[in-house]
DNA sequence: CTGTGGGCCGCAGGCCGACAA
DNA sequence: TTGTCGGCCTGCGGCCCACAG
């Protein structure tokens, strides 16, 4: 029943900064880092519970690298035992496993066009080439048809054309059924992969919710504050039951707490940090002697989970993140301060293992541009207490990594209170003295509500974009959902508010596909033949079968630059219609509803 | 969030034959039904709590109707609490609520061509007739928009067009959406309801699932066994958290038995016998002196649930379902025969308030011809022994409901061990006298084949004239019901006894209308067109699409004077179908059943 | 090279009368 | 009286190319 699944296109699936820890690795166990993950929207409560270390050491026993077979939403389960004997392979004794190739893969973000009922799925040049079985050319049109498996080990089918003018790589018949059967929508990502054994896989990522925009003012999907987690349960309500649950939370850390063993389940989309850390990360880390002012960087997934962005600030303050429950707990034990603070307002504190020191200079010279971190927390005392028992590494001991260190030159070249940090195989094609270079305080942009403020991504170049929300009153605010499962689409009913009053929640996906209450699933509102406020009104009408056409109170959308938009009937209402990716439309009819 | 919904729709989605207790009325409450009420296929183990009394006497403190906002399944939620001081309405105080008419309703079973998605409803003239808004016939075609609202209020709007050739009345525009959102089948029913407040109301009934044929060979959903449950648990699985679990079964039990307030769920198609019942009727149910040999009668829902129909048996013992942990319970107190063994195979056991001694004479005095049941049966103890702390009612203490009770001259009359246990408002309409009066042993037809043979009742006016019934295996005998309401004119069903062997109950009301099975209700035979004997066998014969000509081993009426009747091909017919008043016939159709 | 828009075609949804049960 | 069938029409899904960025 519970088979761990192909690893491959598991790992492709899970984002390129999901590194899970191989069996008979050693790993540190945070229960604090658990209960965040938890799809709780409830604090998780130790507080009635004996003591509980704040990190543990284990043993990985097991990893299973499982999938939930509705939404195709990938999550390990790790099997833990508390490690008191010290045996266990430490990081780097494990690197040969994380340092092999990943097999050939393939993620493309889908477009509009990818994503829409048209049909079709426009397979990137690269894609073809390289994953995809080869095409005969000499055919006219050149076809095939291509099997792929999920991460279920269920097989799609597609055929594969290379066509139009000019030519180009595409997927047809067959396509719109796996969108639909996965409920995709522009915005999420499929991955094609080539796995070891030859068979072709193809996975889904989705996007991280529009709805996460709403509640965390945050596109980014790296780190985050426990506020997504509540976003996200109530998503995953009606799904499955491996969701994380407080519960299992708290028997996890018993067990742990007690020296049993026990498993626990890791879902590296939920964006929350996670909580079984190779030991030797940890360790290097902690090595660091870290004080308010130091200068880091941090790596984030982004938005579209195709490539990993770097952003930069400086430690503001040393201290545990809750000082009355785990006073000596160095989970997020560093109060940071953003260069571009707008971008991860979410993100006040990190643990030392996710970042990496990077400024030579101590940052007290920072320029009036920096962010305004308090001077008095730099006083603080900087060095951070670890009760020895728990955590017996000393402080200044990068000589204890010797040779068998890959880092240790950098290291030797670095010794005078730099911290370093580095994790994993993952950042070895980092050039520091580049990246030194050009690391500088961005200028701080003042945010006046930040209720109400909205960070959106991404361009093309690795430069970020930022747009403020227009301020509006939250029940006028869409939602999002990631996905709709079966379950979910009557939950995205009409609401009568009142007698006089429908909320329609629309979401469209792709281009011009509306999903309403069960009866309405598959109609389709083309926006884009749409050329006017009053034509929408008139259309809504009509698929609603009102009597009379609607009153709008209130159009807004995101658009496909993730840009929020007010619409009215004085606004350019085409582009409303080409760009709209979501929206949420408020109604009034005074007259009855039809059907 | 959770208001009772309109009483009236929910009642027709229910069915005929649940009736409510009042709010302030005084019911008993039985953990042992509430139990086997429960949604868990898993027994409610009762073994390891205190000791909980088998019935409990509680004031009803309030009635929600509700219903499950995806299934529309509809369930109650009563407000009980244990009651001591003796307060609260008992059954004949709130008669006039039970007798109240309800409003006029129309429950059709869902044809193949109404559940398709090509569109339609086929609406029966009766329906479009009474129920809904009438039609300007003036327009061609005439046609309108019904508006009806469902259990939860949401309005629903059709397009009600009368048409075709020949023409009939059709719901097009809106129906389709209607399907598909409630996800109806063919077999499921609807149910139209014009509320006394004017309004069209639109409900549902579920079919009770085609696996329960299968599993009970019973088309009959009144009374049936727990594995029942086990399957419609099955069935409800993916739907709300309203369904009743063992933990609810155990807390009400336990807050009962203490003298707390408490509430229970209630699904009345859940087909497992009401767990509350009206403690006016449990006691009149239990002064009866029941005895094995008692003959009774037991109403039931037909398959369709349009209808209710009545079945005989009689008492083969009396002792408690559970000896073990329900030692002094009545609940299912009687082991039944029934006539028909093969239509309720899974009701084995049935409790005293839900059947209805039918005969005065003594089961002693059968003839030969009656059927043969063990006489060492009836030397069995016949008193059941109840605790008379738990039911404090003396078995012959009609004198205790005095002049209260409507039943009392009719017990006093019959003080010689005669079965009396009728119950509710439904048999009031019975004149005592003159029923005694005329209660004589009617003249033994003599029926050569005792296969076969029937018996009725029935007036023009009100009189009841009491037949005795031959003297025939009891499994073919129907018995009639003093009174055709408007609702019961429709009683019919055919019962597919064997693979060659049909018998049909028919029953005609006014002049020659036959209402017959579900499939078939509506279609009339008109007795009076027809001059022969064998003209009345192709008739039925094409009506139930047989291939040949139905054998008709038995025609038997009683006609408009009351006269008891028996039909040959030597008999005058066409004074048969002048008269004829209610028929059973007997169809030996050895050709199967087409369709 | 690839995203988007529009044309076009086939099919399913849905309304109809014919016909027979 | 009403269930089912086949016809017919419309609108949506889906495949195609043109074109532009």
């Amino acid at each position: 029943m519970e088979k761990s699944l192909d690893s491959e296109l598991w790992h492709a699936c899970a984002g390129g900064m999901v590194k899970m820890p191989p069996v008979s690795s050693k790993v540190f166990y945070f229960p604090q880092g658990h209960a965040e993950h938890a799809s709780s929207s409830a604090v998780v409560d130790f507080t009635h519970l004996p003591r509980i270390p704040p990190l543990i050491l284990c043993n990985v026993t097991s990893v299973k690298f499982l999938a939930d077979p509705k939404t195709d939403d990938v999550y390990a389960k790790i099997g833990l035992i508390p490690n008191s004997s010290g045996t266990g392979l430490d990081q780097e004794q494990v690197l040969d496993d994380n340092v092999k190739q990943p097999p050939v893969s393939f993620a493309k973000t889908l477009t509009q066009s990818d994503a829409n009922n048209g049909g079709g799925f426009s397979v990137p040049r690269y894609c073809a080439d390289t994953i995809f079985p080869r095409l005969d050319f000499t055919a006219d049109p050149p076809v095939q048809n291509i099997v792929a498996k999920d991460i279920h080990g269920e097989t799609w089918k597609f055929r594969h054309i290379y066509r139009g003018t000019p030519r180009r790589h595409l997927l047809t018949t067959g396509w719109s059924a796996f969108v639909n059967h996965k409920r995709l929508m522009a915005g999420d990502s499929v991955v094609f992969l080539r796995a070891v054994s030859g068979d072709l896989c193809i996975g889904v990522r989705r996007m991280k919710s529009h709805g996460e925009m709403k509640t965390s003012s945050s596109g980014w999907s790296g780190l985050s504050d426990s506020c997504f987690s509540a976003f996200m349960i109530k998503n995953a309500n009606g799904g499955c039951g491996s969701r994380v649950s407080a519960e299992m939370v708290v028997e996890a850390a018993l067990k742990a707490a007690s020296g049993k063993a026990f498993e626990v389940l890791y879902h590296p989309r939920m964006s929350t940090p996670e909580f079984c850390v190779m030991a030797g990360t940890v360790r290097q880390a902690m090595m660091v002697r870290w004080c308010g002012g130091m200068r880091f960087k941090m790596a984030f997934e982004t938005e579209d989970s195709s490539r990993i962005s770097w952003f930069m600030g400086n430690v503001s303050a040393v201290r545990p993140a809750d000082t009355i429950h785990w006073p000596d707990s160095p989970w997020r034990l560093l109060e940071v301060a953003w260069d571009e603070p707008e971008m991860l307002q979410n993100v006040k504190r990190v643990s030392p293992w996710l970042v990496e020191p990077v400024s030579i200079i101590p940052a007290l010279d920072l320029s009036p541009f920096s962010p305004p971190f308090k001077r008095p927390r730099l006083l603080q005392p900087p060095d951070f207490s670890i009760n020895p028992n728990e955590f017996p590494i000393p402080k200044f001991a990068s000589n204890l990594f010797g040779s068998r260190n890959f880092l240790t030159g950098y290291h030797n070249n670095n010794n005078n209170n730099v911290p370093v940090g580095m994790q994993g195989a993952r950042h070895t094609q980092f050039n520091n003295s580049k990246f030194q270079s050009s690391a500088r305080p961005a200028s701080a942009t003042n945010i006046s509500d930040n209720n109400v403020s909205c960070l959106l991504t991404m361009a093309q170049n690795n430069s970020i974009k930022n747009k403020e929300e227009p301020k509006v009153p939250p029940r006028f605010v869409l939602f999002g959902r990631p996905i709709l499962t079966e379950q979910e689409i009557s939950v995205l009913h009409h609401e009568k508010t009142s007698s006089n009053d429908c909320s329609f929640n629309l979401e469209t996906t792709r281009h011009c596909k509306v999903f309403m209450e069960a009866e309405d699933v598959g109609r389709t509102l083309d926006l884009s033949v749409l050329r006017s406020y009053n034509a929408l009104r008139e259309k809504l009408s009509q698929m609603f079968k009102l009597e009379n056409p609607v009153m709008l109170h209130n159009v807004m959308y995101y658009d496909s630059q993730g840009e929020f938009k007010h619409v009215t009937d004085h606004e350019p209402f085409r582009e409303f219609a080409r760009t709209a990716r979501k929206l949420k439309i408020q109604m009034d009819s005074t007259t009855s509803r039809n059907s």
